[in-house]
DNA sequence: TATAAACCTTCCCACAATGGTAAGGTCAAC
DNA sequence: GTTGACCTTACCATTGTGGGAAGGTTTATA
């Protein structure tokens, strides 16, 4: 199988199998004779592991600790839920910003005319010049 | 006032307001004669108004347009409104990716013994190789 | 069989935003 | 007049991904 091949089966772009080969998350392919990389249903699947984990949101340094516990027949569970629990608190650390952010937004927004005229409560806020918005 | 005074007063690294005028965000100082850059209130009142953007999660070149608007004195609302409710939705689509992965892990986590045994469905689903759980 | 299309290879550049560091100039205080 | 705290520019690194060029290979077709 090329690497195109590999890309379409696994979901993985032909360029990101390239890199991660290059900073060492998979395993330097086989090569043929003319230098092509060989990949079989292995590697696909590997790939596959890879491609999920980086879906879920894990770095690809978590996702080769994901990838070493896998291939380690011995791991204890413990260490993989360990590191899910840990990327689900950071997970849920971003998203309570991006809350903030939109509750934020949402407040200006509402207060904001969205008219043609100049008044804009948004840029107030952004200017630290809130001057106090007219109840509601 | 230095760079570094403009930094602490307005919150901006001195680093990132080199960054931001080599960029075009902010118009270039003026110099002293020995080339130090100078800054006076008006100057850190804008940097202010970057930060806050930033903190809120407006990309660069959104705070662009959002100082340009600041700038125009006769700008409409409506087209502060309309980044601004761009900017939420945005943000809203983000949660909701980062929702969802929290969402699946908690429940691997919640399949997973995290014991020391190796049995994880964790590493079963990002393998793909999901066997049923046990209802639970 | 010749040639063109569709692959592959490596290498470099770009993004967004930020931090770091190094080599050198300047200013203020003591 | 020296020291320390500042400033300047110019690079490098990050994270993960895409784009492209320059050149080799394989395959399909005329």
């Amino acid at each position: 199988m090329n690497i195109g091949e590999a890309a379409s089966a696994s979901g993985v772009s032909a360029k990101m199998i390239r890199y991660y080969e290059s900073i060492g998350l998979i395993r330097p392919a086989q090569r043929t004779g003319s230098n092509y990389r060989v990949y079989g249903g292995e590697e696909v699947h590997l790939l596959r592991f890879v491609k999920r984990a980086r879906a879920l949101g894990f770095s690809v340094d978590e996702t080769a600790a994901l990838l070493g516990l896998w291939q380690d027949k011995s791991r204890a569970s413990a260490e993989v839920k360990t590191i899910a629990v840990n990327h689900i608190a950071a997970l849920e650390n971003k998203i309570a910003d991006l809350e903030g952010m939109v509750r934020t937004l949402k407040h200006l927004a509402h207060c904001c005319g969205g008219n043609d005229r100049p008044d804009c409560p948004i840029l107030d806020d952004l200017a630290g010049e809130a001057h106090a918005a007219k109840g509601h």
